[in-house]
DNA sequence: TATGAATGAGCATTCATTCAT
DNA sequence: TATGAATGAATGCTCATTCAT
């Protein structure tokens, strides 16, 4: 195994991951409009040019920092959907693995919502594919087919669950934004307990 | 009674509506970034220079424009508050008009969430009022009290009417963007019905 | 004599010097670059466009104001150069009137300044005719005369009078601009003294 | 000992300087107005961004060519009054450095000119520091002293030195200025000595 | 590979000038 | 004659991107 190739492959990486957190920190502290490459590159303690070593474009470099925060939680959903739990559990368990998410990354949400929100002022027109949407779409689908499940084994009034699914997950947004502006927040548990009861408990 | 006055003055307004108007097209279009001076006096129809008569700059346009077009949705909100209606039904009605209201300015949507989400954007810092999350905040203070009223009359379980009020709020959001995107969306008050059976149908 | 002319004329004639007015003071208040047309239009009291009925440019009408101004102060300088005097006391006369003149209009000096150094900011390029400067020339050409007549009469020694003459206008601008900034300038006529002592006590 | 380091500074200073003569030429050719980011970078050869990367903006770029140009004289006037020398040699020892400065430096008069009579058109208000009007006075202080000390051991008849120096002063500009016109001007050593004569000759 | 000086297209904003009323 | 809304060229300035070192 030719172990300097896979140094320089390390160090890509790593290079790579620092320059995105440090886009997200700068995103988080300045919005979007403030997260110019100098500003990035400052953050992330290179030089301007650098950043164009790894990344293509500033579109490209936000979107790759997008996706890869997106990864991250993505990560973690999948694992509660790969469990073997009760239908509410499991409703619990997503909505307990965001906000502990959101609790210990504020940064995040931040981009979240510049990448969810202001897409093209990211990526110039919807030209560029925009993979950060479709992990979205990933977890909705797999949240469609958990409700759909659900709805099919009466543990839920017969709604469409992919509007569900979209209801469920905004709505879970507006409560993390919400946190984030609280200064004592309450538990997480007792948050993800209220809303898996809203969405369970109606029959 | 001065004539002339009031002639200059219903121009002048109606400038002020019909160039806040093409800013709307312009961020639903091209997003907010896209939305500079030049493109929306191409829009308008009008100089970029003659922005400058009737709005003190650019993020006093944007923030004009979108405090209008909340306004207008603002206002049929309220009126379904000052309805005497029962719990259920004034649900119901919030839901059915912001799905119409959204059926009607499919524009309005990419705005909203400009200004909802990337406000720091459009005004430099908080240094400038944001009279608009004024609006937003007055509608989801409402609701809560709607909702709070419930609680006490044993309509719905006892949750933090604040949380429930924005979960609801994002939720209904979701289901907007959702319609947009949908080639046929069902009937507003199929739509309306099902959201409020899953919010009130919970004890 | 065609009264309605006249009268229009007068009229015209009011208004020009009215602007002319104006823009000197806005000069004094401002500075060249602030001396906008909408600014001098205000300062007026009339509207922008109406200073195009009396002026054909700005430049025009900073040309002409510089001018009208100059007229004044040159016809006290001429009443003394027409007046049969000792050469003492006629340079005496001459410092005294032009100290008592920008004693009793200060707003002069800024726009004298903006004229005799700034020309080319009022004027684009030297393309247009500078009456002005022509003014100035004219009290320099007559100065020159007076002093070449004391040199001959042998009250100076023997120096290029238009060289002197140069010399000593601008050396009494300097104490002109020193006493604007004074709090209590000295008498005129003291003053006077001093400066005529030092230019003809010369042998 | 960095070199490295060094060079860079070099090479800074080298551009800092170059981009300053380009501005003062610019100013001597189109008049304060005329020297816009634009005109300067063409003239230093330059884009109009690298500007930015040695000054702060328009204002800092005038300000400090000026102040550069202003050191380059004020230096030699400082090696004048270090000379132990007779009263009277001295002072044509001042106006002769002047005129030589301004013979080998036809640019320079209008940038003087410009920062001296219309230094709120450069520094908004009179917020920014005016060094170069401190350097001005620095020298009219030193002056000032000169002509004190002769005033005391009878050089010089009773004058305020304060107001004597700013005529001079002044009075000298004009002979430069003047100077500038003259299509073949005569020695500096016979223009320093009349004028010398006529400030010092009188008792 | 890493740098950061240089570039220049693009932006918000101002203001002299025009012209329909 | 007087107005002031409309215009758009021009300005100072920013920042993504390139490239010689």
């Amino acid at each position: 195994m030719p172990v300097g190739k896979t140094k320089e492959q390390v160090v890509q990486e790593f290079r790579t991951q620092a320059i995105e957190a440090a886009a997200v920190r700068v995103i988080a502290e300045k919005g979007l409009a403030g997260a110019t490459m100098q500003a990035i590159a400052d953050e992330a303690g290179v030089a301007k040019g650098t950043l164009y070593l790894y990344f293509e474009s500033r579109a490209d470099l936000l979107q790759k920092a997008a996706e890869a925060t997106f990864s991250e939680i993505m990560e973690r959903l999948e694992a509660v959907f790969a469990q073997e739990l009760p239908f509410a559990d499991k409703i619990r368990a997503l909505v307990l693995a965001q906000l502990e998410f959101v609790d210990s990354h504020r940064d995040f949400f931040r981009l979240y919502v510049a990448v969810r929100y202001a897409g093209s002022d990211i990526a110039e027109g919807s030209r560029l594919e925009r993979p950060t949407i479709r992990q979205f779409q990933t977890y909705v689908r797999k949240l469609t087919e958990l409700l759909a499940g659900a709805v099919k084994a009466g543990h839920l009034g017969s709604v469409d669950p992919t509007k569900l699914a979209l209801f469920m997950t905004e709505g879970i947004n507006a409560i993390l934004l919400h946190r984030l502006e609280e200064a004592e927040p309450p538990e997480a548990e007792a948050e993800a307990a209220w809303i898996t009861d809203l969405l369970v408990g109606c029959k």
